[in-house]
DNA sequence: TTGAAAGCGCTAACAA
DNA sequence: TTGTTAGCGCTTTCAA
């Protein structure tokens, strides 16, 4: 008999103050009080105080799984992110939360890890948890499967990958001026020889640069000379070596190009190792503008991506979509790189007579 | 009458399936499809096999919010991150999301941006979602304020921070040890005017390297020479710079320890333009060993701090508390760090005559 | 092993 | 301007 009570009498956990406690409190209906805690306008002055005040004696705080469920609305963003230990995403990271923050959203991160299997996963995942909408950076799904895991109502906007045809839209920087702007400059110093070493071929933004790349080569009557590597600062090393290893009858190239600023990093390194001096008897330059590219010595010249700006204009676009409910054609903002010219830059090395 | 027909009959936004529609396609009630869904042992083979059917035919997703509001539970972890952009966190990050994913949890990010304010305002928003747990990485908050905030039910976990009365406990590096044996690899190469450039005197890790500075210093005998900046480049270059232009009756100091390796890394500008070379000159060593420090030049000696496992372990110990949901003291545990001997430190410049 | 039904806490028609 | 009330989709006693 007294263990009876003991389960059925309410354990004195403080129980959990909820909006029809409030109501009561303040003497009026719970429609009234949830007409207060939305700021609805039509709501008598002395009444909205009166709530007010029972909601802050009782220490009231609105249950989110309520109101998410007659609301449907879980003021919540995905944010799926390739590798967020990759120094380039942070700031995006930093973007995306803080204009999230700002529109009222809070932010679900999921990070794949590089990982299609785990990408798909998180896609399927963050849809389950009703979220408004998610942002996608630097997405390794190819469009197909991405139109199928889209398929719903879930909005989507991309960081730096192609929209699938039946989602919002995509923010990204826009890769082909980035790469002109970096070839031109060597071009400008006096270059002819310009390899350009690649990241992973599945990566969108890989795709562009390499085919930028090749038409301002051809723009310019140069030859080409490609490398490809894992996006990392050991691929940038190995790559390096590689590229340096190949013969070639004209003689070595002079700059080089990385998808970026890690592989760059690494590129520096297999320099040192091959003795040669940076920028003297080679220029390199980067993609992205990582924080650590200024602090490298030599200070790595790179095409500098607005990656914060990429994280806050997404949600804003996403943003935009959920309140206007538009059914348009997938918008895609393009965002201006910068060449940020350092010391891993300068002429080439004059030729030996 | 056109209009009022538009208005009231369902646009044809495929209406979501819920658990009735496949209660009632299988044929069975809501309890058992519930049951089925939650793999509950006592269910027919038959009626599981039928309701799995149902659910495959109609791709049926069980709605989050309604869960959560019958189960009180949001199968969701709170992260807040100082600053998201300083390369330490990233590691962290990581280590909670993979263990939190493995737990079957997902992570709520917040970032605030080494902002007190804002720290306090994520606490706020996150309890009020209902998260299950929260973890705080490098609280910037006084204890007193956390065991205001943390009042409450929601159990948190921090990383690198003292835990409030209230809360779980914390998962740290053991800071003593690590500054420890900086100084004690410095004086065993023979140093013995050791400087240390702290960071941000509110941090608590701060506090307690500078007090174990003072405490091996103590122990050897050794003079000891502080500095405090921003735990940024800027504020390693600026601190530098100003303990050189102190002046030292004894001399100049040999080596310096710097807070984290942003400062180290100041260190080393500020060395450079003083004309002072590493580690001939003067020796230098950081703390964290984010992804840089092994890769400027010269490559940066530190105190590696387990950044992946700090973040994993708070998450294995939050899960584990929310099971067994013990009222237990709060825990400390404590991981080893790693001193990393790279290029920036040797012996001391032999004494002119 | 299964079903009926009562919530979980909130919002939003509709009525007053 | 305010109150009544019917859900939102799921879980969970309790009874069968």
């Amino acid at each position: 008999m007294r263990e009876r009570v003991m389960r059925h009498e309410k354990i004195p956990v403080d129980p959990p103050v909820t909006l029809d406690d409030v109501a009561l409190a303040a003497g009026v209906s719970t429609a009234t009080v949830s007409r207060v805690i939305n700021n609805f306008p039509r709501v008598a002055d002395t009444t909205r105080r009166s709530v007010l005040d029972a909601i802050e004696r009782l220490h009231y705080t609105p249950n989110f799984a309520g109101r998410m469920l007659a609301t449907q609305r879980a003021h919540t963003l995905g944010l799926i992110i390739t590798d967020i230990t990759n120094p380039f995403y942070p700031a995006v990271v930093r973007g995306v939360e803080a204009a999230a923050l700002h529109h009222g959203f809070s932010v679900l991160l999921y990070d794949t890890a590089e990982n299609q299997k785990r990408e798909a996963q998180a896609l399927q995942l963050l849809r389950e948890r009703q979220v408004d909408g998610l942002v996608i950076c630097s997405s390794r799904l190819g469009i197909s499967r991405l139109e199928q895991l889209a398929h719903g109502k879930t909005p989507i906007v991309f960081i730096n990958s192609q929209p699938a045809l039946s989602t919002v839209g995509s923010v990204e920087t826009d890769h082909e001026l980035g790469m002109r702007a970096a070839v031109e400059h060597l071009l400008h110093l006096g270059h002819r020889r310009i390899a350009y070493l690649g990241g992973p071929p599945t990566s969108q933004v890989q795709k562009r640069r390499l085919k930028a790349y090749r038409d301002v080569a051809r723009d310019h009557g140069v030859q080409t000379l490609e490398g490809s590597q894992q996006p990392t600062v050991e691929g940038g090393e190995a790559g390096t070596r590689e590229l340096l290893g190949e013969h070639d009858p004209d003689g070595r190239f002079t700059a080089l190009v990385t998808y970026n600023d890690l592989m760059a990093t690494g590129a520096l390194l297999a320099a040192r190792a091959g003795e040669l001096r940076v920028p003297e008897d080679l220029s390199v330059i980067g993609h992205d503008d990582i924080p650590m590219a200024a602090l490298l010595s030599p200070a790595l010249t790179t095409v500098r991506q607005p990656m914060q700006e990429l994280g806050s204009r997404a949600v804003a676009m996403l943003v935009g979509h959920l309140q206007s409910s538009t059914t348009a054609n997938p918008t895609i903002l393009s965002l201006h790189p910068q060449l940020m010219v350092r010391a891993s830059t300068g002429p080439p090395p004059v030729a030996h007579p």
